[in-house]
DNA sequence: ACTATACTTCAGAAAAATTGAAATGATAAA
DNA sequence: TTTATCATTTCAATTTTTCTGAAGTATAGT
């Protein structure tokens, strides 16, 4: 009723505000009626629809800000709902945020310029309480347990190798890794120690050295105090001084997982969010040196 | 359909709301169901409507904003058109703003307290010039001239008398008030030079003393140095020392008139207070005393 | 697994909006 | 002034939308 009367009072007459409606003028005409007998006085001066009455002056100032506050309502509800609005809070593990993450944030923030992302790194331990508590919406983890409460989506493989300063004689050595473990100075690291692999299990149980964060850990490496075993993104955050060799035979990977919350349905957004993620980068596990090279 | 979803939500679930609505279950159901393809995700977790998703929680927060605005902005506009609300620009001339007005103003604020009065007073001639300014919506004008720009009613008539101080011998006189005017020292004044009466024009001719502003002709009047002729209503706002007595065979008075554009229509408030005043005050011109004295 | 409750679906019914034709009314030209 | 033209309204019929009641399906609690 507000539109056809705000149309009309736009166009001056009843022909062309049908027209602009599409609707038949008698369509609104009975519609304006209907909005003075609402009101219980005239809109208009004339049967010719120029010149309002001061009523009808009124009413289409208050009518034009309802219809804009209006539409503005129903955009962000669409928006909203289109994941073309919102927010996504996101945790994710250092070695994933700082390699593969900005590539991926920069192509989906190119495309829903109006979504919020906001992203913390932490260890997949926190992300998982975070998650639970309802402080973030994602967490991208790495070798997450299965769990009622976890919507749980493989994004990749992460493999393992042997991580050494590039003048290390290893470096060039293609075959029978696991072996050579055994005579090398091997540094320990909790990343490495879930790996079921006999060869390495003896010879993390002689290591002498035991670091924690992964860039003293590097720094280690670097330093020529021996070499250690990481994930190949782990090492992706280092210098060409670092050398890695992916470990074959049987090949040792961790997985690295997207959750969600189970029990409720995500904000369009972050189900935007986790689609875009999931569809770069699921499928690829097989490959991870090609899928971090993101364009 | 906002309003469904919101009564939904509200209720936590179906039937009660669909109970609050005055609908069917079946009814709300559709529009819901219509509300989430439009937006092309679900409001609610499950089937049961309690719950809501990320999206329902974003639309009830958006959706309940919206209704309410959009009542309050329903709410002023038939405020408006039932002359609830609104504003009336009113010029008034003195005598009648110093008189008669205050009760009615009064009176009408108390049963309309949501429109405005804007009160001017200034003469007749400035009144009109302003209603045709569009400055002003309404005027209460005496003797106003008919035209086909001005629609108007007459209020009252204003009986014009003899203003002496009560010490006058006049005073005690009931009969031909006009003859004794040839006998007294009379004070000219603007108002009185309108009557056309020849004992009147003759005394004026004599006249020694011509006073514009009416505060001034009273104290002439209460310092004793004449008599002169004025409206009942311009006497009113004296005092005791200051007496009237109606000229008559014959009578004369002024009219009062209540004026506004013809041009345009009124607002309602404007409509509401024109019809109002008139209500009260037409058709009671033979008994000025009578009116004046409003409870 | 059962039962009660809540919700959905469906087809028909009711209500509302829309249309086109005809009538009315107002403005402008003759 | 009359006439002509155009805008608007009215009316009945039609389309569209919304609503209802019955039957069906799913869910939570026992």
């Amino acid at each position: 009723m507000l539109r056809v009367f705000v149309e009309v009072a736009r166009a001056g007459n009843l022909v062309s505000a049908a027209d602009a409606l599409g609707r038949a003028p008698s369509a609104v005409s009975m519609t304006l009626k209907q909005l003075e007998a609402h009101l219980g006085q005239p809109l208009f001066e004339s049967e010719r629809k120029s010149h309002l009455t001061a009523l009808g002056a009124y009413v289409l100032e208050m009518a034009n800000r309802e219809l804009a506050h209006f539409d503005r309502t129903i955009a962000a509800l669409t928006d909203f709902a289109g994941a073309r609005s919102g927010e996504v809070r996101l945790a994710v593990v250092p070695s994933f945020a700082a390699t593969i993450l900005p590539n991926l944030v920069l192509e989906f923030t190119a495309a829903s310029p109006n979504v919020r992302l906001d992203i913390h790194d932490m260890d997949s331990a926190s992300i998982r309480r975070e998650l639970d508590r309802e402080r973030i919406d994602l967490g991208i983890v790495s070798d997450a347990r299965q769990s009622s409460d976890v919507r749980l989506t493989q994004l990749a493989s992460d493999r393992f190798g042997v991580v050494m300063r590039s003048d290390n004689p290893l470096a060039k050595r293609k075959k029978a890794l696991w072996q050579a473990l055994a005579d090398v100075d091997l540094i320990a690291n909790p990343l490495c120690e879930r790996i079921d692999e006999p060869r390495l299990r003896a010879a993390l149980e002689s290591a002498r050295l035991r670091v924690h964060n992964t860039t003293t850990l590097l720094a280690m490496v670097r330093a020529g105090l021996g070499v250690t075993v990481l994930p190949e993104l782990v090492c992706q955050q280092a210098d060409a001084e670092i050398a890695f060799r992916a470990l074959d035979n049987p090949a040792a990977a961790r997985r690295i997982d997207l959750i969600s919350r189970a029990r409720d349905t995500p904000s369009p957004a972050t189900a935007s969010f986790a689609a875009f993620v999931t569809e770069r980068l699921a499928g690829r596990e097989g490959a991870p040196s090609e899928w971090f090279q993101l364009t």
